[in-house]
DNA sequence: TTTATTTCTTAATCTAGATTAATAGTATGG
DNA sequence: CCATACTATTAATCTAGATTAAGAAATAAA
């Protein structure tokens, strides 16, 4: 993923920030334009619904970004919060910024294909959940992203599938 | 969407091609490059899991694009099946066209926005069948597609919603 | 170290939605 | 037009996963 970073790398706005544990970086509610570099540590986006649940949309480990595609582009209020699952630094800049007149072409293209790369990830996510139980969905999870689950709790692995920490806990008796 | 129209219109190989209802545009196992514009028409995405049942991904009427990028971005055989709803028009074209020399910036720069649109929308989608009830969904999806509905039998939306056609039966019941 | 807080597990009960099955309504093609 | 195949509805039963509750482990804080 160095092309994020070469992409990132004409921004001058953009400022690396210490971030701790615990941390929040947005807030469920407002209009955001804001995307999060992770250069260490590890954060994570999710929603939190009427009844006060919790439901992880991703993580975000070194070399990913973090954003509220659906609030930006849709100019709503976020669904999503983002905060901090351990020390580290984010590079925090405007999405604008991939649109912005200061990118060349083959940083355009570059950028493409991470938003395509994207997009294949979630059509993935859709399908599963639609048609994957639940035990399915935790081994594919930890054959996916293999170094994510020793770093955060279990109910968060429960979180990201759509499952309570109870109904992980049973499945993971089972295996 | 004409920004997508005008994307096109640089593509000498791309042909309008008439399709028939029933019409299989795309099979799930092999590796695909196609995107398919419905000119008229509407078009459906699908997997069917091992037990045989159908999860539809998405429906592409006027103006939209169906592929599957998963197949394509990380060169898979597809999960996906394509097939026709209704009589139309579609153009199948090249998954790589989005990507090649012959686009200006200004047309990347309207493609990336499209790709980020759509990224909003899975979102948005992950979140729901996160955090939603059947009942939720289907509330949901018929103000977001208030058209789509009336052209389309009761056990694809069914489908789309994640659940099977007597829940869906039994839900309408409710209302 | 001791205490407080958060996380994990186990077990009993409950429920949304699945499955199965039977019936009736609706298209569709010959 | 009829016959065959889809499509929708209703009802009985079943099950994956939710909810509730309580105790054990592990972390963090003091």
């Amino acid at each position: 993923m160095d092309s994020l970073l070469e992409i990132l790398s004409v921004d001058t706005e953009a400022v690396t920030k210490t971030i701790k544990k615990k941390e929040i970086l947005q807030k469920q509610g407002i209009v955001s334009k804001n995307a999060f570099y992770v250069k260490k540590g590890l954060i994570r986006s999710y929603s939190i619904d009427e009844k006060g649940k919790e439901h992880i949309f991703m993580f975000g480990s070194e070399g990913w970004i973090i954003a509220d595609l659906e609030s930006n582009v849709f100019n709503r209020p976020t669904e999503l919060y983002i905060d901090c699952i351990e020390d580290g630094e984010i590079v925090s800049f405007s999405l604008e910024y991939f649109n912005s007149e200061n990118l060349s072409i083959e940083k355009l293209r570059k950028n493409s294909k991470l938003l395509t790369r994207r997009i294949g990830s979630l059509q993935r996510r859709v399908i599963q959940l639609m048609s994957s139980s639940a035990k399915e969905r935790y081994k594919i999870f930890i054959e996916t992203y293999p170094h994510i689950p020793k770093r955060i709790p279990q109910k968060m692995i429960a979180s990201y599938l759509g499952i309570t920490p109870e109904a992980l806990s049973k499945i993971r008796g089972q295996l």
